[in-house]
DNA sequence: CTAGGATCCTGTCAGC
DNA sequence: TGCTGACAGGATCCTA
């Protein structure tokens, strides 16, 4: 679920709480959540918190860190003398924990980090701050948005000239940070329907996604991840940022924000995906 | 090699 | 009410 933008929130929300704090205790409530030996990182403190794309970084004191990747419906839920939630926005954020959907319990001194994941599709690894950049998934990590040139990407996305344009945003060895919400947004937001053959997209096309993407990303970090840290507001009830910030994704039936026209959800990619049929068209027209 | 589909897992919701 | 299938903010593996 959380894309580079939600990840990019934790980060810095997380920095906050558990920057220099040390790990006492880890308890794993689920193995096929946790790889590596726990107590590796046990009584150690926390010196960095990095990202590589939608994978989270701790890095500890001993030259050990923990990489975390929350896939589908991760969540991560400092509980001190605040609660800061982010991630998969659920009932969590407010719930009771540890409960059913809590994978991992990471205790710090003075509160406790909560990593909950409906589908245990996420996980939490541990390993030698040397080892991260030999992962298998970081070392494969194409660069972001704001780290290429729209040259560049262009020149990817001749690599899989037959693949649907959203199918091609989503591979993360292309391009890294976009999933599903902001590739329907950022195409949208460029006018290219996601159907659109990767190889068949003009320069000028892909200047106007990159840009797109960089944009799309960029508000949503700057307003905290479609799935906030505020999620849960004073007053008690549910915010809803997605349903502001989101131009398409999940929009279906409403009025196209350029042309009024009903947005229509189809599948591409084996992933819903929520378009403007008239403005964003498959084939190029100049 | 590419492209597309199945798969991992739990939970919810629409439709019968 | 109870069942069934579809689907879900990701990435990998398998197949043709």
């Amino acid at each position: 679920m959380p894309e580079l933008p939600e990840v990019e929130t934790i980060r810095r929300g997380l920095t906050k709480f558990i920057l220099k704090k040390c790990i006492k205790k880890i308890d794993i409530l689920c193995e096929k959540s946790f790889q590596g030996e726990p107590t590796l990182a046990e009584n150690h403190t926390v010196k960095s918190l990095r990202r590589f794309g939608k994978a989270l970084i701790i890095d500890l004191d001993n030259q050990i860190s923990l990489m975390i990747h929350l896939r589908m419906t991760g969540q991560l839920i400092y509980d001190g003398k605040e609660r800061y939630a982010a991630g998969h926005p659920s009932e969590n954020f407010v719930a009771d924990l540890p409960n059913r959907q809590t994978r991992v319990i990471v205790k710090f001194n003075d509160g406790t980090l909560f990593f909950n994941d409906q589908r245990k599709f996420g996980f939490i690894k541990v390993l030698p701050t040397a080892e991260i950049k030999n992962d298998a998934f970081i070392k494969k990590l194409a660069p972001e948005p704001w780290d290429m040139t729209s040259e560049e990407l262009f020149n990817r996305l001749q690599k899989h000239p037959n693949s649907c344009i959203k199918a091609t945003l989503l591979d993360q060895t292309i391009i890294c940070g976009l999933g599903n919400i902001y590739a329907d947004e950022a195409l949208f937001a460029a006018g290219i329907h996601p159907e659109r053959k990767s190889g068949l997209i003009t320069k000028d096309e892909v200047k106007l996604l990159l840009d797109s993407a960089r944009r799309v990303m960029e508000e949503s970090i700057n307003s905290g991840g479609s799935t906030m840290a505020t999620y849960v507001k004073a007053d008690g009830t549910r915010g809803d940022y997605l349903e502001k910030f989101a131009q398409v994704f999940r929009k279906e039936n409403q009025p196209c924000p350029k042309c009024g026209r009903p947005i229509v959800k189809i599948r591409v990619a084996g992933r819903g995906t929520h378009i403007c049929p008239h403005c964003q068209k498959k084939e190029h027209h100049a």
